[in-house]
DNA sequence: CATTAATATTAGACCACGCTAATATTAGCG
DNA sequence: CGCTAATATTAGCGTGGTCTAATATTAATG
């Protein structure tokens, strides 16, 4: 499944925006989605599943709660999706920002 | 309408693809579109359109066809979302590199 | 002007996706 | 062990978004 399939929906995304600010239990998840959404604890738990078998989240267990961690790979594709744009609002990139976009295309490959 | 929204179509990421090499016209657009997904030139229309709406996407008229151009702003909008995740993958960026990657920050602020 | 080429629009159909409601699982605790 | 708390799963429903088919628009051309 591409990445932007999953980014396309509203709840996706505010989960990995809370999870961009450190681990979170999925309890804390569901009570600020569903604060925000209003949405059921089911609907979160499955917005969850999404992220975790799309590899944009991980979980780990403590006791009975479940701690839920960015992934970052997945997010990194549109990062490099959004490459070929970059020339439209950095038109002159000069030597020090070539040697910083090269770490990554090295980077890129390697992975 | 969230850019990740727009983005979520593959037709519509394709299309941006393309117009990222250059202007093309939306002829141009449908052969490639119609090759690679086997739509309708209606479907592609209605995509062109769509792009057109949210802003990502300009035209112009040259004779009966119409040439469509990337338009870079909303697609900036979605590398500004990333910013949050940047940490995860650069993590140790010093200040310099940082301003000159992403000489993004005054830009934000002033549009 | 009539015709053709290029593109856009509209109406309607269908299907994938996200939701709710109900139920299952698993861990801790007395 | 039974009970509760935390979370996950399943079945089924409704809707939004994307498609096709048909038609409209606009410009060039003889």
């Amino acid at each position: 499944m591409h990445a932007f399939d999953i980014l396309g929906d509203p709840v996706r995304r505010r989960i990995l925006e809370l999870l961009a600010t450190g681990e979170h239990s999925s309890g804390d998840v569901v009570a600020v989605v569903q604060r925000e959404f209003g949405i059921t604890q089911s609907a979160v738990s499955q917005q969850l599943r999404i992220l975790r078998d799309a590899g944009f989240a991980s979980v780990r267990a403590d006791g009975t709660r479940r701690i839920y961690a960015v992934e970052p790979r997945r997010l990194r594709e549109v990062d490099d999706w959004l490459d070929r744009f970059r020339a439209f609002w950095l038109p002159r990139l000069d030597a020090l920002a070539t040697e910083v976009a090269r770490g990554k295309r090295k980077r890129r490959h390697r992975e």
